[in-house]
DNA sequence: TATTGTTATACTCTATAACTATA
DNA sequence: TATAGTTATAGAGTATAACAATA
């Protein structure tokens, strides 16, 4: 399925689903929940990253800043675990944040060999515009749905990946 | 986000939840739904990946597979719009599977440019075998929901999908 | 002039292994 | 002996451009 590389898909055709091979939706894999969550999330995500491209991030350090900013103060290896990344991907996510001076690496008093993640006041503005342009993208993509039917969805999908 | 990059994740634990930073899902990051669609689409690509490695496919083969023994003959174009994928993606797709017999590529009677892509018998056996595999790594990845909320979840995300 | 498929190339993302400093 | 972070490197995935054949 495709990915984040799809940044410049258009706006007007965020799922280059029109045209001529609207046809294929009849097929059998159309009906697969695997398939509809590659593509939804395909729409979202590049959706989202055509629109951080205005404050130079994309989803991935989005996700790194807003859990640098949320207070919990997340080591590095949390952040590996929960966006589940490899350990050298957090590094160079951390790194890049660190250069543009929106996170810090923190000290452990508990542990020595961990790194604290925390968002710098910087780090909150950007986070804030940030904010405000992955709501813009994610009200575009689920338009379709109206607030409850969101709410349900978010639910589905909060049971699916927080299973056991 | 995520991708199918993590094919190993063991399937006791599929989303590599589990453990010390269960504490995040409180942030607000967890209650993002496009942040649930990149886990939740990870969590079962890379799932459906383990179990296909037995018939030696991914998703994408898969996918290309399922479409080209669909009946409806799709064309390269049309996998290329409804998969999105670029068109030197979807060549090397059909060319894997044509080398192993699976796919035929067909001369289009109305377009002598399009080639158009079906199974073969040996291509059918195989998707046969593939999509027990897959089933049951639906299976295994959807089983917190009941089979009437999976209905409600793949309604939602169909309109998600396939928006103007 | 535009489109389908193809090839070649570069780039991004991801996985793996090795290393350090701590535990 | 195991873990957190770091570095380096290779591989997979993806985007871009150019081309031939056809429309």
């Amino acid at each position: 399925m495709a990915t984040d590389a799809a940044d410049l898909t258009p706006t007007t055709a965020p799922n280059a689903v029109t045209g001529v091979s609207d046809r294929l939706w009849s097929s059998v894999l159309a009906q697969e929940i695997p398939f509809l969550l590659a593509r939804s999330r395909a729409v979202t995500s590049s959706e989202a990253n055509r629109r951080l491209a205005e404050v130079d991030l994309k989803v991935r350090t989005y996700s790194v800043l807003s859990l640098a900013c949320s207070g919990m103060k997340p080591s590095q290896r949390e952040l590996c675990d929960f966006l589940d990344l490899d350990p050298s991907q957090v590094v160079a996510l951390v790194d890049e944040l660190q250069n543009r001076g929106a996170v810090l690496r923190e000290a452990d008093p508990k542990d020595r060999r961990s790194r604290l993640i925390v968002g710098t006041p910087a780090g909150r503005r950007l986070l804030r515009r940030a904010t405000a342009l992955t709501d813009k993208a994610t009200q575009h993509t689920l338009n379709p749905l109206d607030s409850q039917e969101q709410e349900v969805l978010r639910d589905l999908l909060t049971r699916v990946c927080f299973q056991s």
